[in-house]
DNA sequence: AAAGATTGAGTTCTCAATCTTT
DNA sequence: AAAGATTGAGAACTCAATCTTT
């Protein structure tokens, strides 16, 4: 393998190289699963793969209920993406917004039953075709080291 | 910890939460990482994530030449973002296209000497940005495990 | 004024359909 | 017909500005 091609070397020194060349891998495997987890939602059940883990967090909660803030730290969107990932959810019915009784600035969210059911049913096939994602990207020389590596830690 | 809270045992045994509990990491942590260095590279060059990793991955060629379809996998998106993301970096002069002599279906995007200069400046931010990003990651708990198996990779 | 949520404007991505060359 | 790239249409995200409540 080439450690130091062409013009590679002017940012820094081998360290960083590394760094970049492992995170570079993780956003290759990160695209490739999301992709794949997305396309067998969205075929499958007509939701896309951030409206299930909002479901998913929000089901996680005895109440189902949780901060629009709170969500959006957990899912890993802005603030702003969020509203509107809850509006979608709410005209499906798979969800309610209801304010806060002791602060009203803030707004909660809560899981109905049935978007307990429908994130009941994603979750196998979310499941399942993790697992085969993973699997298949074990497969890839390429890819293989980071998703051992992750592999290990469950 | 909690290992079968409430429903979520529903879809599967517990090798599969351990998987899932782990990609939810992975997913939390690529969305950090790339939040930030976005940013950076955003507000200090003016250009996106994807058109500094196109150009990167140009400028790894000797000749700086590459299909659309290879950058497209390279960079880890489809086809026809690619045909838009390799739009964009020509209106700006960092790339431009040339047909394939041999099989005139196929286009190449060529890398300029600007679009060299261009990427080697963003190269620094993006070190520099990432490496604070991971360690900043590595000190949230809920990260720390994900980002010292990966670290430990380079 | 600050915190929490929303809205407006703009960007980038995907899928499906199309065009060109083999 | 198939491969490679592009275009059209639409979805989902971000930033900045705004609105409401504290």
């Amino acid at each position: 393998m080439v450690v130091c091609a062409s013009n590679l070397c002017q940012a820094g020194h081998v360290g960083e190289q590394a760094e970049q060349r492992m995170w570079a891998n993780v956003v290759a495997l990160h695209a490739r699963i999301e992709r794949e987890l997305g396309r067998a939602i969205a075929q499958r059940h007509g939701l896309g793969l951030s409206e299930f883990r909002a479901l998913r967090r929000l089901a996680e909660e005895d109440d189902g209920i949780l901060r629009m803030q709170v969500l959006a730290e957990a899912i890993g969107l802005e603030q702003s993406s969020v509203t509107r990932l809850v509006g979608r959810l709410e005209v499906q019915g798979l969800t309610a917004r209801e304010v806060c009784a002791d602060d009203r600035r803030g707004i909660y969210s809560v899981i109905t039953d049935r978007g307990r059911e429908v994130q009941a049913a994603i979750a196998e096939t979310y499941a399942e075709t993790l697992r085969a994602a993973l699997d298949e990207a074990a497969n890839d020389p390429a890819l293989a080291t980071e998703v051992g590596a992750l592999r290990q830690l469950t």
